[in-house]
DNA sequence: GGCCAGGTTCGCT
DNA sequence: AGCGAACATGGC
């Protein structure tokens, strides 16, 4: 591979506060899930960006608080220009949403007493976005049924064989495969890559549709969450968890609730039902009390699970290992 | 080695 | 409508 001149340009992201960059950006890339295209290290997230085709890397640190918040944003690339860098700019606060006012939430778990020691221990906490819908689609698909450690093993591999790359200072970053290089490599090619027959005939079924535009799958951003999952559930392959969980990790709603999801139920059991896992309509129901908030409430306590501040729970027993949050 | 893992579809009653 | 099987792989 020739060595490509790289540019660099920077500037500054001013979040909503209140807005904790670390809580955020750990949240993102807590199992180093999607390592190929982003990583956070000594404080500093990177991550490589399609730009309409233009591929860089972009390192986010926080120089602010959570109550006055900035963050320092550098861009390195082949090719840098002006709307590249404002689309760029746009990119970086829809993932980490720092146009989002969670006001509205707090004034929720204010009054809850359950959600109240959460909201102020994870003050300024949201929940990170996905690049795509594509990429949250295909992601969704591999996750099914399967473990996490599965899933992403099989993203990595898909990345690595059918993703773009870009270098920057020795590291190598991945995109997430256009629809046209999946459709390229057809069923056959994704079962080489350790997937299902049937996931593989779903994703490259989707590929299609998206090259030939019989769907547009980027048009969801602007329609309604039940919208959203009409029309993601009428794609084979695609369930009802895979659509709430594109709601709440790509669409960036703020009421998502993957009711199905196997970890959900695991974790509510054990913060909120003496470590006895709830059904998925148990779950439903339980999750009625934070609508229209369920995204959020969701994420705060899944954070609070993952570093280890299950006492910030007040339901906990603390009795239950929490299994693999 | 067997069972399970952040589901979905398909083919049966 | 509702139920059960099949699905591919990695970890324990």
């Amino acid at each position: 591979m020739t060595e490509q001149i790289i540019h660099r340009a920077s500037f500054t992201i001013e979040p909503v506060q209140p807005y904790d960059f670390h809580l955020t950006a750990d949240y993102a890339t807590h199992f180093n899930g999607r390592y190929l295209w982003e990583f956070y290290e000594d404080g500093v997230y990177r991550c490589v960006l399609n730009i309409d085709g233009n591929l860089v890397v972009a390192a986010m640190r926080s120089i602010g608080t959570v109550e006055a918040p900035r963050l320092d944003v550098e861009i390195a690339g082949p090719k840098l220009g002006e709307s590249l860098l404002i689309d760029a700019r746009r990119k970086l606060e829809w993932i980490f949403q720092t146009n989002v006012d969670l006001a509205p939430f707090y004034r929720m778990t204010d009054a809850d007493p359950f959600l109240k020691p959460l909201a102020e221990t994870h003050r300024g906490f949201h929940v990170p976005q996905g690049p795509s819908v594509f990429e949250g689609l295909v992601s969704a698909i591999l996750g099914q049924q399967i473990s996490g450690q599965v899933a992403r093993a099989l993203r990595t591999l898909l990345m690595e064989s059918y993703g773009e790359s870009l270098t920057v200072d020795g590291v190598t970053y991945f995109t997430f495969p256009r629809p046209e290089a999946l459709v390229a490599a057809g069923v056959q090619g994704l079962r080489e890559k350790k997937n299902s027959g049937r996931k593989s005939e779903y994703i490259v079924g989707i590929a299609e549709k998206l090259v030939s535009d019989e769907i547009d799958l980027e048009g969801l951003y602007d329609k309604s969450d039940d919208e959203v999952i009409e029309t993601l559930t009428a794609l084979r392959g695609v369930g009802i968890w895979s659509a709430h969980w594109l709601l709440v990790r790509t669409l960036g709603r703020p009421d998502g609730f993957p009711h199905g999801d196997l970890a959900l139920q695991k974790a509510l059991g054990d913060v909120a039902n003496g470590g006895v896992r709830m059904t998925g309509e148990e779950a439903l129901e339980y999750s009625l009390r934070w609508s229209p908030f369920r995204t959020y409430a969701t994420a705060y306590i899944f954070g609070a699970i993952r570093s280890g501040r299950q006492s910030d729970l007040p339901m906990s027993t603390n009795k239950h290992e929490v299994v693999n949050p």
